[in-house]
DNA sequence: TAAGAGGGAA
DNA sequence: ATTAGTCCCTCTTA
């Protein structure tokens, strides 16, 4: 087996990777730059080759060569017929159609110019097109708007030529800014990862100043749109998705440069500050009286003149924001995210609003070089007594579904897995609040949910910092809660309809470096024979992608203690 | 003017 | 394919 490869690649773009196979790893890497997971069964893992994948390697400077060396390389057969050329032909869609500022043109217009003039011949006889107002100028050139220039990437998009925007930014008001140093007078560094995330964004050539970079969690993504906004030396709108995170950039912000607190404001429900640097929720800015109403605050991306917009989360960011950042591509725009991967398929719309993917570090590489922990990652299976066994049998639907998400037996598990933990910095998490209250209620740890007030939010989360409290039970506040504390034991007791970025954020809660030996523990509970083990392989798909495996135990394994 | 409750939105 | 949670606005109370 030695002499074969590791992949089985299809005509329809597919990818079938070994999992059992020695090449496994190293497909997988070479995978991971140009294709998607799509499914994880235990011996297979089937990747897709998508032509939003091909685009934002081609982003990323991976030609069509370097690719199909990759999966010659990994492909058992070899490659069926016709699929390299296919391949060939996606990835230079990316650049036949380039977007410039007019040469010669005196007001703001845009050049838009193709490859070859039947492309741009069908591509404005699209419908979608035609309210453009393109002004055919030659046979491979259209003058367009400026205005009209996320629109009409959108448009090519949607077509199939995503644009090569070189057209370019404005400046922006400038702003004096330095980073601080670090207060044992050190001077305060970037990882080596940081200055080449901030490094690809800006880009060698005109193609860079928009654009996503992905890291995973606890890679200092604050710090690397720090780092941006310290290159650009301009005044900056962020937006992010939650009180806690604004609070955090804003002090970030004041802690890190030698900007001061009345230079950096924050916009949000509470406070509406417009200030040089201005951090607002995405929800303020979508928020409606009523449904039809008109979205009061957008205005904020005029207020100012704002020479870099950072988008935090982009994976979460909602469809009116689009929508408005289509209309402000002359100002930079720099996406942060640890996932490309949305769940309203909106990937296209990142990619032709905000812009291609710059640069991604692998959860994998950062663990190798220990600047996250090491996760071992288990999934048990627990079974169902035989009254539940029976009860399950008989309910349908989303009672069937929520009767195995709660199965009582998982409370012995979990008060297992504490025994194996004495040292404590466990985090319980689950779905359910019945469910959590009354294993809460069994292992003697109390309990944090929406509905616990803020106060005793803080004071708990102050205690099991210290190591007072050795285990906390949370709901889905661990989804949100910034401020909630790094863990190094995570047991996932039940999970929403198979939510990749769920389990990501979970997983995330325990990445944070440790000392010693740098381990920790994500253990997820899944009751045997039912719809929950399907969940739990949706959910955990992301995670395989980025490598992590989960080992399969028994509950039977877990209670001897092996 | 601050804090809290209640309702709607996505 | 839910639940639970967040955020924003408005109104009330003190």
């Amino acid at each position: 087996m030695n002499d074969l490869k590791a992949c089985i690649v299809q005509r329809d773009r597919t990818v079938l990777l070994e999992c059992a196979h020695p090449g496994f790893e190293a497909a997988r890497e070479k995978l991971a730059r140009f294709a998607e997971l799509v499914k994880s069964p235990s011996a297979f893992h089937t990747y897709r080759i998508t032509p939003l994948s091909l685009w934002n390697a081609a982003a990323l400077g991976c030609t069509a060569e370097d690719i199909a060396a990759d999966l010659e390389s990994i492909a058992r057969w070899g490659l069926p017929a016709g699929l390299l050329q296919e391949i060939r032909g996606l990835v230079s869609r990316y650049g036949k159609l380039m977007l410039e500022r007019e040469a010669d043109g005196e007001g703001d217009a845009l050049c838009l110019t193709a490859a070859d003039s039947r492309l741009l011949d069908e591509a404005i006889a699209s419908p979608a097109l035609s309210e453009l107002m393109l002004d055919r100028i030659s046979p491979v050139q259209a003058r367009i708007s400026a205005a009209a220039r996320g629109r009409l990437k959108q448009e090519l998009m949607r077509y199939g030529f995503p644009v090569l925007d070189l057209a370019g930014y404005h400046e922006g008001q400038a702003l004096r800014l330095q980073w601080q140093n670090g207060g044992e007078g050190k001077p305060f560094a970037l990882r080596s990862y940081q200055t080449e995330a901030v490094e690809a964004f800006e880009g060698v050539t005109g193609s860079g100043g928009s654009g996503v970079l992905v890291l995973p969690c606890g890679a200092g993504k604050t710090i690397i749109g720090i780092a941006a906004l310290e290159r650009q030396q301009c005044e900056c709108l962020i937006l992010t998705s939650n009180t806690t995170s604004v609070e955090q950039w804003i002090r970030e912000l004041t802690e890190k440069t030698t900007l001061k607190p009345d230079q950096v404001g924050q916009y949000t429900g509470e406070r509406k500050e417009v200030k040089p640097v201005t951090v607002a929720t995405y929800q303020i800015l979508t928020h409606r009286r009523s449904k039809e109403g008109e979205f009061e605050h957008m205005k904020l991306f005029n207020e100012r003149n704002w020479g870099l917009i950072i988008y935090d989360e982009v994976h979460l960011l909602p469809a009116p924001v689009f929508r408005a950042t289509a209309e402000i591509q002359a100002t930079r725009r720099l996406g942060l995210t640890a996932t490309l991967v949305r769940e309203d398929g909106c990937e296209q719309d990142v990619f032709s609003l905000i812009g291609p993917k710059r640069y991604e570090m692998p959860w994998k590489e950062l663990e190798a070089k220990g600047w996250i922990a090491r996760v071992e990652c288990s999934e048990i299976r627990v079974p169902m007594d035989a009254a539940l066994r029976e009860k399950h049998a008989y309910a349908e639907g989303k009672e069937k579904f929520r009767l195995a998400a709660e199965n009582p037996g998982k409370t012995a598990i979990v008060a297992d897995l504490l025994k194996r933990h004495p040292q404590g910095g466990v985090l319980v998490i689950g779905q359910y609040l019945d469910q959590l209250q009354a294993l809460a209620a069994a292992i003697g740890a109390p309990l944090i949910s929406g509905r616990t007030p803020q106060r005793q939010r803080t004071a708990l989360f102050a205690s099991f910092r210290k190591g007072d409290t050795p285990v906390l039970v949370v709901s889905k506040v661990a989804n949100f809660a910034v401020d909630l504390p790094d863990a190094s034991v995570a047991i996932e007791v039940s999970g929403s309809f198979g939510s990749r970025q769920e389990e990501a954020q979970r997983l995330g809660r325990i990445l944070r470096p440790k000392a010693g030996d740098n381990r920790a523990y994500f253990y997820t509970l899944v009751t045997e024979n039912s719809k929950e083990e399907e969940f739990a392989v949706k959910r955990q798909m992301f995670l395989v992608e980025q490598g992590y495996e989960y080992a399969v135990h028994s509950a039977r394994e877990v209670r001897s203690g092996t």
